[in-house]
RNA sequence: GGCGCGGUAGCAAAGUGGUAAUGCAGUGGACUGCAACUCCGCGAUCGUCGGUUCGAUUCCGACCCGCGCCUCCA
């Protein structure tokens, strides 16, 4: 038994093998920070939180990397309209980026690398580019020849004549071929930059994320992840970038990406203003709801998302909680034979291993039924296992049902002085007024049950 | 034009060469003073047409439909 991850490289799924089985690596493409960030920006947060979670089962020492990119044309425009420095910019909505994620349950990235902070390592490693003629210099911009590299677009299996061909974009006078791309540009006075040896200015996009995992991980790592918007040009110019820098050594070995979200059934773009941003979503749901329809596709297949999903979402945690309610706490186990645990291993089948959810759920509530403590407490390890691999169930399950679920909610003290009045009125053998109470709440969103201990309470 | 992806029940979404998990919704019943929870039961022949095969939703081909990328969008 062991992990299988689908390579964009190969366009297989492969058994994953690492450099080194005391130390695994991995980078995924962070956000670049002028705004808030939209719910397509969570998904490779929380793909990658998972694998991140599933390498830590099976691995001592797990280095994962997630960058901040914080210079970039978007956040010098967004600033200047602001009237604020990038970096206080970019700080803001770092943070946001931050509480965002934290909300999403993902863990903190073991890295956390800000472009701004490696503008040396840039520098250097452009200059190494040149040595080896790989990079020229033309009106102060440093370019990257591609054509000096044998093996270009191997990543997203294109030749270069056929890039070229349906370009949309305009080519930039000063490059020698269309397809080269900007390592190092210029800046204006007005415009944020970087003492360099080709004067004042700025690194291209692609360069940071080759730097700091050269500086941070090594120069091979095992795993770089991002969204598949990202495998042409971006990965593409990393490869080309690091491959150069280090004589051909291989990057990474296993490229993996997830595929993207469409809202109401169609792309989400800002020309369809259809962006969701993930903290308003969080104002209505909470972020394991999100998490949990993240999980529910497979990682690499298009993803549906909407209100009606993000309901249904809701609803599917609350009964997962339900059958967590009321059972004595366990310490999570995880199953290493289990079927969802395997489920992880092949290519992150979450959806299959949310399904194990289920099973692990029913199993427990029948071995609690039966009276089978033993059993019981063995299948909420279990089920906390699986579940912390994916990052779900993580709340305490009483809090979940009573939590205020948005809009001005009745407080849990009325409720529960609206439950001890109903109390007395069933003792008084007044049903209807009994009914009447439980008629009141729940149009206030609060579900009463009954059983024999008593009257317990959930919003819905 | 080039490269690539997908079409599975109302909504989502796995999966398999031998007649299709799971969740939500719906629905019938048990339980309940009423209800909720829970439990038992109910729904799809897998875009269309061919081919390979004893047998295909699963492999191959064509077609239809939807979609992504082609220089800075996760």
């Amino acid at each position: 038994m062991s992990l299988a991850l689908y390579n964009t490289l190969s366009r297989k799924k492969e058994p994953f093998t690492p450099l080194d089985a005391e130390r695994v690596t991995m980078y995924v493409c962070g956000p670049t920070v002028y705004n808030r960030v939209h719910i397509g920006n969570a998904r490779p947060a929380v793909v990658f939180d998972t694998l991140y979670r599933v390498l830590l089962s099976l691995y001592p020492n797990v280095q994962y990397a997630r960058n901040i990119t914080d210079i970039d044309d978007k956040i010098m425009r967004t600033a200047a309209e602001l009237g604020e420095d990038i970096s206080v910019l970019s700080q803001r909505y770092a943070q946001a980026y931050f509480e965002d994620m934290a909300a999403l349950n993902n863990l903190e990235p073991t890295i956390t690398p800000y472009a701004t902070q490696h503008i040396p390592e840039m520098i250097d490693m452009i200059e190494r580019l040149i040595a080896k003629g790989h990079s020229y210099v033309a009106e102060g911009n440093v370019l990257f020849a591609v054509q000096s590299m044998d093996d270009y677009g191997k990543l997203s299996g294109r030749a270069l004549d056929d890039m070229l061909a349906g370009a949309r974009v305009e080519v930039a006078s000063y490059k020698k071929y269309a397809g080269d791309f900007v390592l190092w540009k210029p800046s204006a006075d007005n415009e944020p930059g970087w003492d360099s040896p080709w004067g004042r200015g700025r690194p291209g996009w692609h360069l940071e994320c080759s730097a700091m995992i050269e500086k941070h991980l090594g120069e091979t790592i095992d795993i770089h992840g991002g969204g598949q918007d990202l495998i042409f040009p971006h990965h593409e110019n990393e490869i080309a970038q690091s491959c150069c820098a280090h004589d051909g050594k291989p990057f990474a070995n296993y490229w993996l990406h997830n595929g993207f979200i469409n809202i109401e059934g169609e792309k989400m773009s800002k020309s369809l203003g259809n962006f969701r941003m993930v903290n308003e979503l969080l104002e209505e749901y909470p972020g394991e709801v999100l998490r949990y329809v993240i999980l529910s596709a497979h990682y690499r297949s298009e993803q549906q998302f909407s209100k009606e999903l993000l309901d249904s979402a809701w609803r599917s945690l609350d009964g997962l909680y339900g059958f967590l309610r009321g059972h004595e706490p366990a310490t999570a186990i995880i199953n290493q034979d289990s079927a969802g645990y395997k489920a992880l291993l092949d290519d992150l089948n979450t959806p299959m291993a949310i399904s194990e959810l289920y099973r692990l759920a029913k199993e427990m509530h029948a071995a609690n039924g039966a009276g089978n403590v033993d059993l019981e407490s063995k299948l909420k390890a279990e089920l906390m296992g699986l579940a912390g691999l994916m990052g779900l169930l993580q709340q305490d399950s009483e809090q979940w049902f009573t939590l205020a679920r948005g809009g001005d909610a009745i407080s849990a003290e009325d409720i529960e002085e609206l439950i001890e009045k109903r109390k007395q009125a069933k003792t008084d053998k007044d049903y209807a007024g009994a009914d009447q109470v439980r008629k009141d709440l729940l149009d206030l969103g609060v579900v009463l049950e009954d059983s024999r201990e008593g009257t317990t309470w959930r919003r819905s």
